[in-house]
Order: C-alpha cells, then sequence, then structure tokens
DNA sequence: TTGAAAGCGCTACCAA
DNA sequence: TTGGTAGCGCTTTCAA
C-alpha cells in the first residue's frame, strides 16, 4: 500500500483523486485547472473524487513546477497593530486581492535586526514582492532579491544602499503647512515634539518647521524643540516640560499620532490650571473631530498609501523593466478647532465655552 | 547549458551551490541545515559558494519534500485595519514568532463569502494552522482539514457546525457588570445602541444588559434599545434619535468600539445644548483617557486575546489528540467619568467645569 | 565524510 | 480527448 493512498495519514493528492476516479493523474490536473479538453462525464467523475476525498490542490507543489513565486507578499511594518500601519496593510491587501496576492505582515518594531531578519525569512519563502516601511540603514542585501525578480516597495521613508520604488508623505510641506497654519492664527512661540531625530519622517517634518518659522522670520528657539520622545509617555513627558517653562509655548506641533496623543495625555493632565495651548498633529486619526476641542491635524490617506504601494508593486511584477519611481502623497490641513486656538489662551475651549 | 546554471535567469539553486564549490548537492544540503558530519574546510567552500551566488534555500520545495505545512498561519478577521482586530493579530504574531511561524491576515469585511474564500485559499496554501473571527454559519467544510492536521480556533465568536478551540470574551458578563455600573450611578433610563443583533457578541452583550435590568427590578423599553447599527454613522444616527426622545435616556451603554465612536460623534455634535448622557462602552481605545470628559468602558485585554488564540493552536499542533477547549476572556469596567456622570445631568463635563 | 538515486505533488511536453 | 514521462528544488535513504 502506497503512502498516498493511506486513509486518514496525510492530506489525498492527485494520485488518489485519480485512482478514485479511475483516470490518469494528468487528467485530474486538467479538471482541477479548468482546461477545456475534458469530456464532461470525466470531469464529473474527477469531481466526484475530488469532493469524496477532500481534495485540496497543494499549490506550494504547484509554485514549485512553475517557477514563479507563491501569490503573497511580505509586508514590513514597524507595529501591526499601530493603526497608521495597519491602515497600509489594508490598502495592500485590497488592492492585490484581486491578482489572488495573499500578504504576510511582520512587525520590525524599529528593530534593524528584526527587519532584516523578517526579509530573510520572506525570501526564502519566495514572496512575489516586498513592501517595507524601512528601520535599518542598509538594504543593499536585497539587491540580489530584486535581481532574481522580487518586487521591492519602500513605503513612508526611503530605503538605503539600494533603487527602489518608493511611496513617500510631503512630510516637508505638510509639517510646513501645519506650523504656518499656526502662526497665522497669530503664535509666536510655536513648539515641536517628535520622535527620535534619525527617523526621516521626524527629521523632513522638523524641517518643514523651521522652513514656516524663517518664512515667518522667527528665530530657532531650541527651547521650544522636544525631539527623541519614542512612544506617547515620553512625549506626555516633553510636552509637561514644555509647559512648564517660563516662556512657554502657545502652540505645539506634534510630530506624528503618538506624539500627538502623548500632548493629549499631557493636556488632559493639565485640567485647566493654565491657558491651553494650540495643538496640530501630524497625522489624522479616527477621534480627532470628538476630542475637546476637536484636533487639527496635517492629514492624508493611510490606506491610499497602501494602496498606491501595491500598485507600485503590481507593476514592477507587470514590467519588471523601469526605472524606479517616487511617489510622494499630499497632505492637508484639516482645521478643526484646537490648531485655531488664540495665542491668549482665554482658558476655556470653545465647546466647554458653549455649556458655561 | 542547463537552465540553473544561466547566470540571472532564476534563482540558484543547491545544484548551482554544488557546481560552484565542487561538491555534491548533499553535501551543500549538509550545510545548509546545519549537519554535523561535513568537513570544516568543505563546510567553508559550500558558504563561500552560497554568499557569492546569493543563494536561498526554497522552503516550498523544502515544505513539499518533509511532507509538513509551512511555518504559516491564516488569520481570519473582520478588518486587518480596525484597532481591536490588528490588536489580535499583534498577539498572535508575538505568540508564534519563536516558531517561526508568520501570520496571513485577511479581511472579511463580515462577508461569509469571502471568509470562506479566504479559508479555502489559506488551505491550499497549506497553512499549519487556521484563527478565525467568525462570520458565516457554517464552517463544517473545515473538518476535513482539521482531519488532516490543520489546526483550527475561533476567536471573539463560536464557529458553526464544527467542534474546535474557541477564545471568547466574557460579554454576557461584562456587558452586565458595565449597566450595573450606570444602574449604581443612579440612572433608570439606559439606553443599548449595537451592532447588528445576529453577531453573536452583540446578542451576548444585550443579554447581560437585560440582566443588569432585571436583577435592577427595571422592565425592558424597547424605546431605549437601538440595534443594526453596523457602523459608527448609523450609531450616531441613533444616538441622536434616542436623545431626541421626549423622554430621553440618561445613559447610554454602547455595545463596541464603533458604536462608541458613533455615539461620542454625536454627543460631540450636540454642544451643551441639553444634559449629556452617562456613556459606558464596551471595548476600551487608546484616547478613552484623553475624551471630556475621559470615557468608561468594559475593558479587556485584545493582545492576550491573540496571544492566547495564538497558544491554543500551538497546543493543537503539538499534541493533535484531545478535546476542543473553551477560553473566556475577563472583562473589567474602568471609570473614567463618562459613566459616572449622574442622572440630572448638569450641562456641564467635568473638565469643563473645572474650566469655568 | 561524502555521494547517487528516488521521490514529495504538481505541471509541461510530447505521444497516442 | 487522454495518458505517460520528466523534472521543479529539496530531503531521505542507502551505498561508498
Amino acid at each position: 500500500m502506497s503512502p498516498s493512498s493511506r486513509p486518514g495519514a496525510g492530506r489525498p493528492t492527485m494520485t488518489d483523486v485519480a485512482r478514485a476516479a479511475r483516470v490518469s493523474l494528468k487528467t485530474v490536473s486538467r479538471v482541477v485547472n479548468d482546461e477545456a479538453s475534458v469530456t464532461a462525464s470525466t470531469a464529473l467523475a474527477v469531481r466526484r473524487a475530488i469532493a469524496e476525498l477532500g481534495y485540496r490542490r497543494n499549490e506550494h507543489a504547484r509554485a514549485l513546477r512553475q517557477h514563479r513565486a507563491l501569490g503573497m507578499l511580505g509586508l514590513v511594518i514597524k507595529d501591526v497593530s499601530n493603526p497608521f500601519y495597519s491602515a497600509i496593510a489594508r490598502g495592500v491587501e485590497e488592492r492585490v486581492r484581486d491578482r489572488g496576492f495573499l500578504v504576510v505582515a511582520g512587525s520590525s518594531d524599529e528593530d534593524a535586526e528584526r527587519e532584516r531578519a523578517l526579509l530573510e525569512i520572506f525570501c526564502e519563502r519566495r514572496v512575489a514582492g516586498l513592501l517595507v516601511v524601512p528601520t535599518g540603514h542598509d538594504h543593499s542585501f536585497l539587491a540580489a532579491e530584486m535581481a532574481m525578480g522580487t518586487a521591492l516597495v519602500f513605503i513612508d521613508r526611503p530605503g538605503h544602499n539600494i533603487a527602489a520604488d518608493t511611496i513617500l508623505l510631503d512630510n516637508f510641506g505638510g509639517a510646513r503647512a501645519g506650523v504656518q497654519h499656526l502662526l497665522d492664527h497669530g503664535h509666536r512661540r510655536v513648539a515641536f515634539v517628535g520622535d527620535l531625530p534619525e527617523v526621516f519622517t521626524t527629521a523632513e517634518r522638523a524641517k518643514g518647521y523651521r522652513a514656516a518659522l524663517r518664512s515667518a522670520g522667527l528665530g530657532y528657539d531650541r527651547g521650544l524643540v522636544r525631539v527623541g520622545c519614542h512612544n506617547t509617555t515620553s512625549a506626555a513627558e516633553a510636552t509637561r516640560e514644555l509647559l512648564a517653562q517660563p516662556d512657554p509655548p502657545t502652540a505645539i506641533f506634534a510630530c506624528n499620532n503618538r506624539i500627538t496623543f502623548g500632548v493629549l495625555a499631557a493636556l488632559a493632565g493639565m485640567g485647566g490650571r493654565q491657558p491651553r495651548p494650540a495643538l496640530l498633529g501630524f497625522d489624522d486619526f479616527e477621534l480627532a473631530a470628538y476630542m475637546t476641542p476637536p484636533v487639527s491635524v496635517v492629514a492624508y490617506d493611510p490606506v491610499e498609501v497602501g494602496r498606491q504601494a501595491a500598485e507600485l508593486i503590481c507593476r514592477q511584477l507587470d514590467r519588471p523593466e523601469g526605472r524606479p519611481r517616487r511617489i510622494i502623497v499630499p497632505t492637508s490641513v484639516v482645521a478643526r478647532g484646537s490648531g485655531e486656538l488664540p495665542p491668549a489662551g482665554t482658558g476655556l475651549y470653545p465647546m466647554a465655552r458653549a455649556h458655561g
């Protein structure tokens, strides 16, 4: 008794189906692949056998034989559970669903080693494409993969030492417009609270911040800048420090959603003991409109970022030739209230005032 | 020239490495798999060739030969970008990382057809285990897969027509405790805003709501119940309707995070035109503490839900025998302010009052 | 310590 | 319309 005919041991193969339907292996293959040249009665017998045995085609064997990567995309993001990144994952999934691609996502947690390990694993699994929010500072090891046909797209930050399609936000322009918005509302002491300064987006947004100050003829006051906040807690701490200064800022520009949440935490903790600073955050978030006051932000669509990244991957897969593209996703300032608070600070939020 | 020796065409195989290192295929295999019986010098030569050619083991061929599923888990959730579900994904990823499992996640969007399609695809890819937040009402088609060794765990809702490990929240107890909390603060007219009533969690939470009312000697007032809200917008609409009634509720129990956001939207839209109802939501969310007033919730740890689901999968993979387990994750009421507002309603939130 | 040959489940190619 | 045979890249088994 051959192994594949033992009932219950292992899954049925095409050979098993062939035996059950009393046809050849090749005929089963034809039925499974919907090839035309099979008699209706033969096909029926095969399908019956398939149903009876619970046969399911082995995609690994198939891919192996066809010399193609399995329909799988590897996505490396900072954290699968961070709404910004999971929105990207969603966009990618939507865009490649019709092509039959599955998305394997892994969290790098901003750890270059972990990132590389994930990418290596993805390559061993022969994914068709790699989508990476890069953390490490050398991606040259992916060049060989690309040469062998693996598609590669960097998202949100540029990769290093390798030419590949990249999709970025308009970090500089967005930050400059956001800070300009605060300046337009009369602020002259605008603080910048940011992530680690070596992160690409932080650096770009800091440049935008400085550019806005410069064009308003304002100097750069180091006392108003706090970077290195890698999480909500440290951002809250930085905010408290900023506001405890003798001459505190009247407005705060929060460099990303994590930072914005930290600032909100600090402000919630203060209660109404001092004039509330204006707040403008980079990255929109679902509850922004329902905060008190509603939070103004520099917004863009992260799902669209994912869709476009997937689009780039698909293009590479369809036409491997072509030089690397770079897409810049536009941002816009969404005024909701927190960014329009006046410098004086009445101590009342717009909504609270309505209640009084 | 054999296909595998054409430079640039296809990836190098073990055969290519063997040729380059002037050893046999099998020796390369030994080196790649860290088998002991290889001379140091031979191993060195092989490793050099591997590095030169950029060789990477093909995991598909490997899995095929070894008759094992590839180290991959399929996760079907409602929406990859919903924080609750992406937190589950994160928990799963964390727990199986050490075992070398990758997680492929797909969004069912609460569509039974899509769910089934995803599960079929996962099976064809021979995933080792399936984690499913079930939407459909018949999962008997997975029985054959389970019999062949695929692990299966249902998350958040029970599956149908099949016995499998399941991890659920204490929906009934959580909802009852939450509503009880509102009753304890003097409310007698507590509204229930919920998702589609046929969703398991909605039904269970509604039962908890009714149980709490019953034990307080309160009747069930249909005018205070709004179900069928499948998104934030419809929940906001339902909230507005509830509050526009002649005898409006003084407190609202929101059945899940989507609903809570809808209620918050409706309340934000009202401004301070009428007494603010107390609010208690099922599902915690990151900004809950920074809302005005801070939002009280029935909380639990969704990442832990993912971890435990993954734990169940691992157990099944290790010891296929054993009857289905069921885990109930406990919940707790987190009082932050919105659930402790008095029935009278002063029209001022606690924070706003501090400012006045 | 090393290698040759068979075969995993499937598809490509050629023959009937 | 059907079937046989070879072989994808790897591991297993057995022999040298």
